[in-house]
Order: structure tokens, then C-alpha cells, then sequence
DNA sequence: CCGATATTTCGCCAATTAACGAATTGATTT
DNA sequence: AAATCAATTCGTTAATTGGCGAAATATCGG
């Protein structure tokens, strides 16, 4: 229970959601969840930080950079479940579709200003 | 997004997660999941009131009692899919299976004592 | 109508949480 | 080694939330 409260808890705030929903299909590095939430850098870590604590994300570092990506394979049932449920249902609310547009923006900035994967 | 948000908010509490799961199968009155979560009735109401605005209960007067119930058809893919997901992924766990034992005690009660559908 | 009973609403308090900036950690570059 | 940069941890503050009791609402039985 105690672990499924930690997920659910992990999902009810809006910003998480959008992480989660930024994350459908591909890793991002933190500045990059920086630059979509337009929140300061400690609140995106604490953010990342109560996703992986829940198992919704996994992280693997790269030099001085963080990469997150949801946990989709090997993970609980439980998470794999929420992961799809949650995606599927945000994937077109006004807020994730702009985030979307977003993204494709800060994706596309030239590498050498950015985290290179 | 903001329905979305209200149903992960209300599944973020683990007495609620409870009310979810005893529901599960059968009506209740508000009395017998007072006497499950042994909280003070306001406080019940209040749970109650927060999973109903999610939409993830329905309800149904009769006489001075209100019955709940899980909502589960013609609700929403979002609600029906949330309530598939937390009701399996609880139903196993100490907290539920205690509640489920606790809670054959308060349906066997003296129907002269209790609220009868 | 009056008192009793079930539930909800309201106001309050304690605990939790999201946000920030400052300080710290870890890794790269010079 | 020192400076730099990404990310995290820590401490604080404002806002939210869960809990309760008291009062209000609604229904029933006499």
C-alpha cells in the first residue's frame, strides 16, 4: 500500500503530470524539464526526485548531466499501469499539447548550447 | 487536464484509496464506512465528497441514508480506468485485506441496528 | 409539529507540500 | 588546482490539505 500511495501521491501535482507527459517516447536531461516547466532548478529536481522515488522514472547520468525517462519496462505493474493511464489521458488537455509544441522548440536548439545526448 | 488533476488528487490518500476498494462490488452507506475508517463522520463526508467531484463515485439517497457506490459504467475512460487500476493494485495489500475482514463483520451486522438498503 | 438520526457544511488547527534561493556535490574544462 | 557548470540538498515560507467538533440540513417516527 504503502508503495502504491507514493504513486499516486507522485501524480497529483500538475507539474509531474507534465513531466511524465513530456517523457511519452523519449529522455530528457533536467535543464531541458527546466526550460518546459519554467520552475527553478530545485523544484524540477525535487519534482524528478518524488517520480523516481515512486519507480514512475529512471535516470542514468551522463558527465555532469541527468537524463530521466519513464520507467516503462521491467518496472512494477502497478507503475507500467499508472504510466499508461496517465499518458493516455493527458496526452490531449491544452497544457500537454503546448508543452508538446514547446518541446519540439527546445529540442531543436543547436547542440552546442545544450545537453547533447 | 483539470478533471484529470481531480482524480489523481483524490487517489492521493490513503483513506480514500480505502473507500475505493471497499466499495468495490457493492454499495455502502455512510454510516458503515464511518464505522470501517473510523474517522468522524465530517471528515468521512468530506472524502466522500472529494472522490464524488472526481467523479469517481456515484451516490443515491434513500430515506435519511446516502448509499455510495463505485462509478463505474458511463463514467468517463479516465475514471473507469483509474478505478480498475487502484481496486487490483490494492486489493492485496495488509490495509485492504484487514478492511475487507472488518468490513464482513459490519455487513453481517442486526439489520435492526443498521441502515438497510 | 417535535425530537431523533444521518449526513453535510463550516470554521479552525496541525501537518504536509510546492516553491524558492543559498549552499553543496560531482564532473568537466582550462 | 581553480573555475565552471549541472544537478541536488537544505532551510524557509506560503499555500494546501486532513482532521475534528459545532452548527446546519434533511428525513423519519411519534
Amino acid at each position: 500500500m504503502l508503495d502504491f500511495m507514493n504513486i499516486t501521491k507522485a501524480l497529483a501535482d500538475e507539474n509531474r503530470v507534465r513531466i511524465l507527459a513530456a517523457l511519452k517516447g523519449r529522455e530528457l536531461c533536467v535543464c531541458q524539464i527546466i526550460d518546459l516547466l519554467q520552475l527553478a532548478p530545485s523544484t524540477v529536481s525535487k519534482h524528478l526526485s518524488i517520480l523516481r522515488q515512486a519507480r514512475l522514472l529512471a535516470a542514468r547520468k551522463n558527465g555532469r548531466w541527468m537524463y530521466y525517462r519513464l520507467n516503462d519496462s521491467s518496472s512494477p505493474a502497478a507503475v507500467a499501469q499508472a504510466l499508461r493511464w496517465v499518458t493516455q489521458c493527458v496526452k490531449d488537455t491544452p497544457v500537454i499539447q503546448a508543452d508538446r509544441k514547446r518541446l519540439k522548440g527546445i529540442l531543436s536548439e543547436p547542440v552546442e548550447l545544450r545537453c547533447s545526448a
